[in-house]
DNA sequence: CATAGAAATGCACACGTTAACAATGCTCTT
DNA sequence: AAGAGCATTGTTAACGTGTGCATTTCTATG
């Protein structure tokens, strides 16, 4: 049995109420009392118990970080910056709970007891009945990484369209012309933008880009290597590729060098993400960089900000993304 | 203000304990009223409130993953593997904690009441305090990843000292005689197992290691980097160099690239840990294959199987490591 | 038919905390 | 000196759930 504090104010001869008061700094009590009443507590080794608190608080404490899902899709790197960007922020005061939302049977265990407040890592429309049913519960919501439409939430995302906008024309400008793409994972909200960002800048400069340049993947290394191999048959191969994460390059460029190819000088490789190990790579790989930490811990502070005065502004921000020049990609 | 179970037994016509009971499927209940009930609370879209019930059953139903750092060390895919074994396992039962060691600023919220069991993943014997602070007060508590000698816990670990030996002897079986070894961090004890199991091998066939050949690192891509530009430094450089985590053997590669030299043509290179883009490196990593993701989901097992029966095998289980031959080593 | 016993349900309290309100003692003002 | 007002502390109830014990109703047995 641990110490409560009625243990601490039978010792200390008052009662309970002025220790739980004493130890919440309240300035009814006299400061003497509240000195001896924290020193017992200290010397009796007391810890609050939360579940008494929460339950009469309606407070939890616990934040979720949920992401869309924890296996294909979702690279190592992007975890850890967004639990390292929200574990930053959150100090002592709350529990980060982290979880894939497909982990869930149900959602019986989401709701406003159960979590002061949400951040969902969105990757694709799949989330979106998640999104509805905490938005629905009043859970104090906050949605990265994705831009939301139907409901009205605080939502940060990446420009990615702008990023694969400003890499794409920086291959046109670097004199290619034959630029194909590896796309991202199906129905992911990023594939499209990282899409349209690159058909936009091609398009801008008159090129025009043949059916057989559109590659699929799914994000993940073995994908790329896949895509990048039907790519290379190709009998008009491109000089250029535009790899729609870091992943995906680094096993496109293992499969150029297993055809005894190499990056950049027969053929030039870009990705998106700028993960940590895109600068090691050989060569290191000219991408974009999403602030997905920033972007993080923007999202935990807001959310905190909320969590204590209900106020916020529930709209759409758009954080920049980086052109980040290495050695990948050639002039030609 | 959400439903309670006294707002079902209004409408049912029945006490709450019936409704309590109902719910929790007691054999007590007339199957009928208990159906009855249960269809009443799923019209309301009852959720239990798990701070009320956390306070009377005296679980939180919140299991702890906890790393020793968030921040330099641990590196994103281990993390990955790590909350994806665990979190494979728990279903929709607990609530999982990711955290920080020394993210804490103190211990206080760490505590029965608080967490049903704690799973640290331990990389440092800085983490003693915490184990032994968590064993003190008599969580359910295992530790993975490193041994832990002086407290009774439930322990898993990689064999990392076996897997270093067979690395190295490897190396030399490929005609290797001149190995360097780039280190892990400072106090970490996979740095020292590694570390012996590389001196273990060369000490048995014989071969003795100059100090120059001991370069130290801290696990991240820079410092493999920088150690290898080190070692390419030296008049009499080897023909091997043992990295003891992939992140700096990708480091390592790079600096041997930058230099116009080649892998494994010029030196070999081998790594640790098999992450999952080294197959994809070019060339592939020769490395070892540490089971985190099983390690994880073994550790998590066992916990809850502990939190359920409070019985356990309180000793140190060795997981088995594997020589993961590629393309980065060259026999001469 | 009476009664023992089982089945089904309810009453009342407990868990540990916070907070509205009441009560006490003191100081200061007129 | 009496009463207003403040500082400090206590009394009591509440949060939502689970459970030991009492109570009621029903069934079966002699």
């Amino acid at each position: 049995m641990s110490v409560t504090i009625k243990d601490i104010a039978k010792l200390a001869g008052v009662s309970h109420t002025t220790v739980s008061r004493a130890l919440n700094d309240s300035p009814l009590i006299n400061p003497e009392t509240k000195e001896r009443i924290k020193a017992i507590a200290g010397s009796m080794n007391y810890t609050p118990n939360y579940s008494a608190r929460s339950l009469v608080l309606d407070r939890s404490y616990n934040l979720g970080l949920f992401f869309t899902t924890l296996h294909t899709g979702t690279s190592a790197g992007f975890l850890y910056e967004a639990i390292k960007g929200v574990n930053d922020v959150i100090k002592d005061d709350y529990n980060l709970i982290v979880r894939g939302i497909d982990d869930y049977k149900s959602f019986h265990k989401v709701n406003r007891k159960n979590f002061d407040g949400i951040i969902v890592m969105s990757q694709s429309e799949s989330d979106q009945s998640f999104i509805e049913y905490a938005s629905d519960k009043e859970i104090p919501l906050v949605v990265l990484n994705r831009p939301v439409e139907s409901v009205q939430v605080m939502n940060f995302v990446p420009d990615d369209q702008s990023g694969a906008y400003r890499l794409t024309e920086y291959l046109v400008q670097q004199g290619h012309r034959n630029i194909a793409i590896i796309e991202g994972k199906q129905g992911f909200k990023s594939t499209q933008a990282r899409r349209d960002g690159y058909r936009e800048a091609l398009h801008k400069h008159g090129i025009s880009v043949p059916e057989a340049y559109y590659v699929s993947g799914n994000y993940d290394l073995e994908s790329g290597h896949t895509a990048m191999s039907k790519l290379l048959e190709l009998p008009d191969r491109p000089t250029a590729v535009f790899c729609c994460n870091d992943d995906m390059a680094l096993g496109a460029v293992k499969a150029v060098t297993e055809r005894g190819l190499s990056v950049p000088e027969d053929i030039s490789v870009a990705g998106f993400d700028d993960h940590l190990f895109s600068a090691f790579m050989s060569p290191a790989l000219t991408t974009v960089r999403r602030p997905i930490e920033e972007l993080s811990r923007a999202g935990a502070e807001t959310l905190l900000k909320f969590i204590e005065t209900k106020h916020s502004e529930k709209s759409v921000v758009l954080f920049h993304t980086e052109l980040v020049i290495r050695d990948s990609v050639k002039s030609i």
